[in-house]
DNA sequence: TCTCGACCTGAC
DNA sequence: TCAGGTCGAG
């Protein structure tokens, strides 16, 4: 889960070799890791509740979400339960997670959940087995996935580790790192590509593991930050 | 290819 | 006003 099998010392310093700019970072929040879920199934619904939200309602709503799975204990009281398969989500009205308020996202999770179904249960698990361009492409084939989700879910889910998505906190940080004359514009689907192809080029193979350096630091800090 | 507005909700 | 965005229209 922690990746403990892998030397982040060996890993910070072959980024630092191609990207010095990442020492203080490095500095700051040293021993930060990126996790390996071994449920792409739960990965890929929780990023479905991420868009335009924000941390304390995504979790309420990938908690209610797993509510859905078997039970598997009672901890101190709280039912802990596996993620349910993506068929019992294709399944579940959207009335019901409208009541929970998941707003318009109460729509766009079981249509996903649908749209995989029709390629078959194994279909998320498989695009671990292809490049990354393809899972990639892929997946913004759905509709309610943008390049953004496609990123997030090719990095947690499917351990494609060049994946670096561009939110608007890594969007922050590389406008301020590499583009400073794009301070305040908005992400287009172009700048989206370039600012991607650039990290990832940048990064190598170690992308989704930078990325997240810089994504905990401006989450921290992009409210006081001042330039 | 870019710009806009709409889309649910709730914390700050 | 804005969150770990996406879609459709113009």
């Amino acid at each position: 889960m922690f990746r403990l099998d892998w030397d982040s010392s060996e890993i910070e310093t072959e980024i630092l070799a191609v990207a010095p700019e990442m020492a203080p970072y490095f500095e700051t929040f040293n021993g930060l890791r990126i996790m390996r879920s071994t449920c792409s199934t739960e990965i890929f619904f929780g990023f479905l509740c991420t868009p335009n939200n924000n941390l304390t309602r995504i979790l309420q709503m990938a908690r209610h979400l797993a509510s859905y799975g078997a039970e598997l204990a009672v901890v101190d009281g709280k039912r802990i339960n596996r993620f349910p398969d993506v068929a019992t989500i294709a399944a579940i009205p959207e009335a019901d997670l409208r009541a929970k308020a998941f707003g318009y996202r109460a729509a766009t999770i079981p249509s996903v959940a649908q749209q995989v179904l029709t390629r078959g249960e194994a279909w998320i698990e498989s695009l671990k087995n292809v490049p990354f361009e393809s899972a990639h492409a892929e997946l913004c084939k759905l509709k309610g996935v943008g390049p953004k989700l496609a990123d997030c879910i090719a990095l947690f889910a499917l351990h494609h580790m060049e994946a670096v998505p561009i939110d608007t906190h890594i969007w922050q940080a590389y406008v301020r790192l590499y583009r400073p004359e794009w301070k305040d514009k908005p992400i287009t689907d172009s700048r989206y590509r370039e600012a991607a192809t650039f990290l990832r080029a940048r990064f190598g193979n170690h992308g989704g593991w930078a990325q997240q350096y810089l994504f905990y630091d401006n989450m921290l800090n992009w409210r006081t930050r001042k330039e």
